[in-house]
DNA sequence: TTGAAAGCGCTAACAT
DNA sequence: ATGTTAGCGCTTTCAA
């Protein structure tokens, strides 16, 4: 069977096809016995207009681009996964698609849709680099960064507030009677690292404490790395009695590591990290990290782009994050 | 700066419309000379042609349309997480884009954009119901479902071979001295049940042993049902020295079961899952199950749809898994 | 309130 | 090889 059409539905209806689009659309403009004859002959045909068309008319492509950071997607990585399910979540409330895609030739530039109209907005995911907000900027697509770890004035986006995150991880281990502690903190971000940084010294100030150097310029950038800094740091008699991890996953690679060196978390060394991905409350002992609600987030930024999109003004945002007390923390004499 | 179109480039290279047709579409009928001469004024004002006329008038919307179950369990999702990373991954090299759907209305409804001609072609993603099928083969979109878990002659599908996964995991298990073996099943998918079931029941019945009816009838549908299961099997004196479980999640809530109740794996029971989930390597022990490349899954979908689309015939297909040796199952004399 | 008709920006059949 | 032109299926202006 041929597919409908508008012009179809006028002729079964015996109306122009002004009034099939004014009752698709839900515009004034027909009386009402028109309107409901029309709207008998859509629901008995099953009538759905076509979208390219609507878009071609409309320009207007009903797809928000979901740009991922080359190294961690959505699909790769545990927390822009959980965003991202709030982001599609939230997008098919609102009729928009989503559609992943990556910045390319090594980031710096944009994917073809959104030059040929094909995106109304774009989400960006992680840190972005200036050449690509400035080629985000020209294109005048409205566009947002979740989860940047920057506050760029001229960028609306939306952030944890990780300086607060690494503070409250590190009174927490102060409250619980560690003085003895490293912070291993990502580089790969100068932002997020000046954050954490801060968040770190501020928190050790407030007990009096000015932590050594060499007890925080620690840098890491993966899983792997973390636990090769652990390895550094725990292999030695003078071991630090508790850890601050600034992303979970390093978390993990450190706990691996004093597992390897039969160090009984939290017994010996207590940890703690920042994001609370899925895997930190399987992993045993349990970690205790600071989380939010990514999910959530991703929810935000899918309606913070559609108000961008009509036109609206908005701001940026700093997120709460939150204490989850698990296991891989013990409290010291 | 006004968006550029076809007739524009036209204009300023003095040539027609479809000369500059042609030149992006990288087909025959222009000149050498001419087409030069276009694609350099294409180069030089940067310019992409509108999508959505193209869609409009070739009636292809370059977008496939993934269609997940749910967006709920964490645990299926990191099953189908590594699925779907595949996909995208492909499908960028395609150029189509995945626009990540889900049935409205308790499943058995497609979502609009597949009536209104906005996806080439779907994948559908886990089980499937009947009438699901039945609406999809009456668009005549082309479809194909992964891990359905089921057999269906009429639908082309992606499907792990789970029968063979369970046999190997029993004979796995068997060759480890054990005898009293219990199997969890998860028994939403009819299909799946009876494949595993018979996967388990071949493989005793190859050792000589035929097992009680109530070692297999034991069903789970979630991480909480199976513990709820494993407390009433493993809280017990004669309980099984080993429990086989069809999905990676239900050894999870297993493994949090014998946990709880001061057994230890794998020396006081030994555990053994299907899917090797991401959680499975990090979990303690670490997991051994039987477990496939998700990821080339994925990217078998997308090829696999856009031969569909092409119109070429495309054969169901049933993949190997294999066996990851880890660290829950000991041996016994 | 209604309908005719002019596009939206492409592709491709057709004429030159 | 090149240009003219008729759509694709909608929305919306304008006239009736």
């Amino acid at each position: 069977m041929k597919k409908l059409t508008v012009k179809d539905i006028a002729k079964i209806a015996g109306v122009s096809v002004t009034a099939v689009s004014f009752v698709l659309n839900n515009k004034p403009g027909v009386s009402d016995a028109t309107r409901k004859r029309v709207q008998k002959i859509i629901d008995e045909t099953d009538f759905k207009p076509s979208l390219s068309s609507k878009k071609l008319v409309l320009k207007q492509s009903f797809n928000i681009c979901l740009m991922m950071n080359a190294f961690s997607s959505p699909f790769e990585d545990l927390f822009y996964f959980e965003i991202t399910r709030g982001i599609i979540n939230q997008s098919m409330k609102c009729n928009y698609n989503v559609i992943i895609s990556k910045p390319i030739m090594s980031q710096s530039e944009l994917p073809d849709l959104i030059y040929s109209g094909d995106a109304d907005g774009i989400i960006f995911m992680q840190d972005i680099s200036p050449a690509l907000i400035e080629k985000a900027q020209a294109t005048g697509v409205p566009f947002l960064v979740v989860d940047s770890h920057a506050n760029n004035e001229n960028v609306t986006s939306i952030n944890p507030d990780y300086k607060k995150a690494t503070y409250d991880a590190t009174s927490y281990l102060l409250q619980h009677g560690h003085t003895e502690i490293c912070m291993i903190a990502s580089n790969v971000v100068p932002d997020f690292y000046t954050q954490t940084l801060s968040g770190f010294t501020d928190a050790m100030a407030a007990h009096g404490i000015c932590p050594h150097p060499a007890f925080y310029n620690i840098a890491a950038t993966n899983e792997a790395s973390a636990y090769a800094e652990a390895r550094k740091l725990l292999d030695r008699p003078n071991r630090p009695s508790a850890v601050l991890c600034t992303v979970d996953s390093f978390a993990i690679g450190v706990m691996r590591c004093a597992k390897d060196l039969h160090l009984k978390i939290p017994q010996d060394v207590s940890i703690i990290g920042i994001d609370d991905i899925l895997l930190s409350r399987y992993i045993e002992p349990k970690l205790t990290t600071i989380g939010i609600d990514k999910v959530g987030m991703g929810t935000l930024a899918m309606d913070m782009i559609i108000q961008k999109i009509q036109g609206k003004t908005v701001e940026s945002i700093l997120l709460p994050m939150e204490l989850i007390e698990r296991d891989s923390v013990k409290t010291i004499q």
